[in-house]
DNA sequence: GCCGTTTTCGGCCCGACTGTTTTCAGTCG
C-alpha cells in the first residue's frame, strides 16, 4: 500500500508530477503536429524524466528553484521555466495557446493505435475532427477513406483502435490508480485525523485495472475526515457524503469511496471490501452454513459479535486460514484454503536480483554507474544490464561491437563494486521469423540474454507461436522478456498459443519474465498461474529505464506474481546470484559449456 | 529544446513496415 512519508506530509495543491508530465507530452504531440523538428523529442524526454522522478517537482522547485529544475536530465532552461509556470498556475500558457489554435483532443486521438499527430492534423483540417467521438463517427460513415494518404484499411484499423480504447474505459491501469491512491493518502493524512488508512478493493488485490478506489479509515474525527476527503484536489464531483461514508468522482475518471469504520471492525470491513464479489459471497455462504452472519462490521452469532478486528479472525470464524488479497478472485482459493493447500506466495523482500534494466547506453535515462549504485542502495544483490540491440534504432540499439564494448564497461564496473554483482546482458529483438538480431558468438559471451517482441505485433496466432518458440530454441536466449508484448490501454497482447509457448519454455529451459513496468504487467496473472502449473520458471524484473523505476518489482511485480499463485521457488531471481546463474544457464538446452 | 570523453554550436530521426502510393509519408517507440 502507498504510505505517506512520516511527519512531513504536505497537502499537495499544485499539479503532481504526472500532470506536468502529461502537459509536456501534449506539447510534444502538438509540436510534432506542426512538424517542428527536434523539439518534440526534447519535450518527450523531459516528460519521461518527470515521470521517473522520486521527488515531487514542487519540492524540487521549493528547495532549489529554477536552477534545480534546469539540472534535471533532459530539462533545460526552456522547459524548466514552463515547469515553473505549471507549478505556480497549474497551466502552461504556450500549451493553452496551442490548444486554442488547433482545438483537437490530441491526447486521446493519438492514443488510437496507428494514429499519429500528422494524421490527426489531416483529419482535423479536412473533416473538422476534434474528438474521439468525431473520429468514430467519421470512420463508421466511411468518410475517412479517400482522404489523402488514407484508405479503407486505415479506416477499418482506426475503428478497431477506437473500440480497443473503449474496452477499458472507466478503469484505470494499476500504475495510475496507485499513484492516485498515494496522493489521496497524503491528503487524508496531512491533518492527522486518521488513525489507520488502508486501501481495499481491486487496488489491494493488485488487479491490472482498477474500477474505483476503495479506502477504509479508522478515525476519531469522522466528520472532519469526510470533509477533507470531499474537498481534496482532484475531486470533480461529490456523489454522497455522510458520517461514515463518502463517494466522489475524481478528475482522473474513476470514483473513490471512503468508509470510516470502527477499529474493532477493520478486519471485517477489509474482508468485505477486498475480495471480488464471488469471493465475498462464498465467505458469507460458509458463515451461513455455520449459523453465523458476516457483514462489514464483524462476524455475528445471533446478536453477539464473535470476530472482526482482524482479517484472520474473520477467516478463522468460517474455518479458513487467512487468504492473501491477491488470491481473492474466486479462482479456487477457498477450496485450496479449506484443504490446506494455499500456495506459499512469493513475498516482498524475496527478490535478490533484477534481470532487465536499460541505461543511457540506449534508451534509459541514467548512466550505468548511477543505476548500479541505486540498485545497490535499495538492496539488490545482483542486476543484469540489458540494453537494447540493433533492430531498435529508435532506442539506439547496440550492434555487436558496441554491445561488447558495453559488456566490458559492465565488467569493469562489476570489479569495482562491492555488495552487488553486475551482470552483462542484452535485450534482443525477436525478428518476424523468430531469429534474433545479435550473432550467437557474441551472445555466448554475455551473462544474461533476454529477447522480446518489439515489432510485427499482428501476426496470426500460428506464425506468432512459431516465432516465439524459435526464439526460445536459440540456446543463447535465457529469458523471454515481456512475453505478450502488450501495452496496457494502448496495444493488445500478441496472439499466441500459451500452452505451446509455455511447453516450449519448459522444454528449452527458457525462463519467462514477469515485466513489472506498470504499462506492461506482462505476463498477466492467469498466464503466470498456468506457467507455474506447467513447471515453467519465471523472473520478476523492473524493465527499468531510470533509477526510480527499479522499485517496480516490489510495487507491481510481486503482486502480479502472487495473483498468478507463484511461490518463491517459481521465481528464479529469489536465488543468490551463483545459484541463479547455474539454474539459468544449466537448464538451457543445446547450450555448449563455456570454453 | 537539449546536450557535450567528438561539440557551447551543430548535431539530434536511426530503419522496418504498412498502406498508400507508383516513389513515399506516417507510425512505431
Amino acid at each position: 500500500m502507498p504510505k505517506a512519508k512520516n511527519g512531513n506530509a504536505r497537502r499537495e495543491n499544485g499539479p503532481a508530477n504526472a500532470e506536468i508530465a502529461s502537459m509536456l507530452r501534449e506539447m510534444a504531440l502538438r509540436l510534432e503536429m506542426q512538424e517542428i523538428p527536434f523539439k518534440p523529442q526534447a519535450f518527450e524526454k523531459a516528460a519521461h524524466t518527470v515521470d521517473a522522478l522520486d521527488e515531487s517537482l514542487e519540492k524540487i522547485h521549493r528547495e532549489g528553484g529554477l536552477k534545480a529544475l534546469d539540472a534535471l536530465p533532459a530539462v533545460g532552461a526552456g522547459i524548466a521555466k514552463r515547469i515553473e509556470e505549471a507549478l505556480a498556475t497549474g497551466r502552461i500558457g504556450e500549451l493553452e495557446d496551442m490548444r486554442r489554435e488547433t482545438p483537437v483532443d490530441i491526447v486521446r486521438l493519438s492514443a488510437v493505435e496507428g494514429l499519429g499527430p500528422k494524421s490527426i492534423r489531416v483529419l482535423h483540417d479536412q473533416l473538422g475532427i476534434r474528438t474521439l467521438d468525431d473520429l468514430a463517427r467519421a470512420a463508421r460513415a466511411g468518410a475517412i477513406r479517400g482522404l489523402p494518404g488514407f484508405g479503407a484499411k486505415t479506416e477499418a484499423k482506426l475503428i478497431r483502435g477506437i473500440e480497443f480504447l473503449g474496452v477499458d474505459a472507466g478503469r484505470l491501469p494499476l500504475g495510475e490508480a496507485f499513484a492516485l491512491a498515494h496522493r489521496i493518502e497524503i491528503n487524508l493524512r496531512v491533518e492527522g485525523a486518521v488513525r489507520e488508512l488502508v486501501f481495499a478493493g481491486s487496488l489491494r488485490r493488485r488487479k491490472e485495472t482498477i474500477g474505483d478506489i476503495d479506502i477504509l479509515a479508522v478515525t476519531d474525527h469522522p466528520v472532519e475526515l469526510v470533509e477533507q476527503f470531499v474537498s481534496m484536489p482532484g475531486v470533480s464531483a461529490v456523489y454522497a457524503r455522510g458520517v461514515t461514508k463518502a463517494l466522489v468522482r475524481l478528475s482522473a475518471g474513476v470514483d473513490a469511496d471512503l468508509r470510516v469504520v470502527p477499529r474493532e471492525s477493520l478486519g471485517a470491513a477489509l474482508v468485505y471490501f477486498t475480495g471480488n464479489k464471488d469471493h465475498t459471497v462464498a465467505i458469507r455462504r460458509l458463515a451461513l452454513e455455520r449459523g453465523l452472519k458476516i457483514n462489514e462490521y464483524g462476524v455475528f452469532r445471533g446478536k453477539s459479535r464473535i470476530a472482526g478486528e482482524t482479517e484472520e479472525s474473520v477467516y478463522a470464524a468460517v474455518g479458513l486460514p487467512w487468504i492473501p488479497p491477491e488470491l481473492r478472485e474466486y479462482r479456487g482459493e477457498i477450496e485450496a484454503a479449506r484443504e490446506g493447500r494455499l500456495p506459499r506466495l512469493v513475498e516482498q523482500g524475496d527478490l535478490l536480483g533484477d534481470l532487465q534494466i536499460q541505461t543511457d547506453w540506449t534508451d534509459g535515462a541514467d548512466s550505468l554507474e548511477a543505476i548500479v549504485e541505486a540498485a545497490r542502495r535499495m538492496g539488490r544483490k545482483y542486476i543484469a544490464i540489458t540494453d537494447h540491440t540493433r533492430d531498435l534504432p529508435m532506442a539506439r540499439g547496440n550492434d555487436e561491437e558496441r554491445l561488447l564494448l558495453e559488456a566490458e564497461a559492465i565488467r569493469a564496473l562489476d570489479r569495482r563494486m562491492r555488495g552487488i554483482r553486475v551482470l552483462a546482458g542484452a535485450e534482443l529483438n525477436i525478428r518476424r521469423d523468430g531469429s534474433v538480431d545479435i550473432a550467437d558468438e557474441v551472445l555466448a559471451k554475455l551473462d544474461v540474454v533476454g529477447a522480446g517482441i518489439h515489432s510485427h505485433f499482428n501476426l496470426p496466432r500460428e506464425e506468432m507461436t512459431r516465432r516465439m518458440i524459435r526464439a526460445m530454441e536459440n540456446p543463447n536466449v535465457d529469458i523471454l522478456f515481456h512475453p505478450s508484448a502488450r501495452h496496457l490501454g494502448r496495444r493488445k497482447a500478441v496472439d499466441f498459443d500459451t500452452e505451446a509457448v509455455f511447453a516450449a519454455a519448459r522444454r528449452t529451459g527458457t525462463v519467462l519474465e514477469i515485466d513489472a513496468q506498470p504499462g506492461r504487467l506482462d505476463l498477466k496473472d492467469e498466464h503466470i498461474r498456468r506457467a507455474v502449473e506447467m513447471g515453467v520458471k519465471l523472473v520478476i524484473s523492473s524493465d527499468a529505464h531510470s533509477a526510480a523505476e527499479l522499485r517496480y518489482p516490489e510495487i507491481f511485480g510481486i503482486g502480479l506474481a502472487r495473483r498468478g499463485w507463484a511461490e518463491k521457488k517459481d521465481i528464479l531471481n529469489t536465488l543468490p546470484v551463483e545459484k541463479f546463474l547455474k539454474r539459468l544457464k544449466g537448464s538451457k538446452t543445446g547450450r555448449r559449456a563455456p570454453a
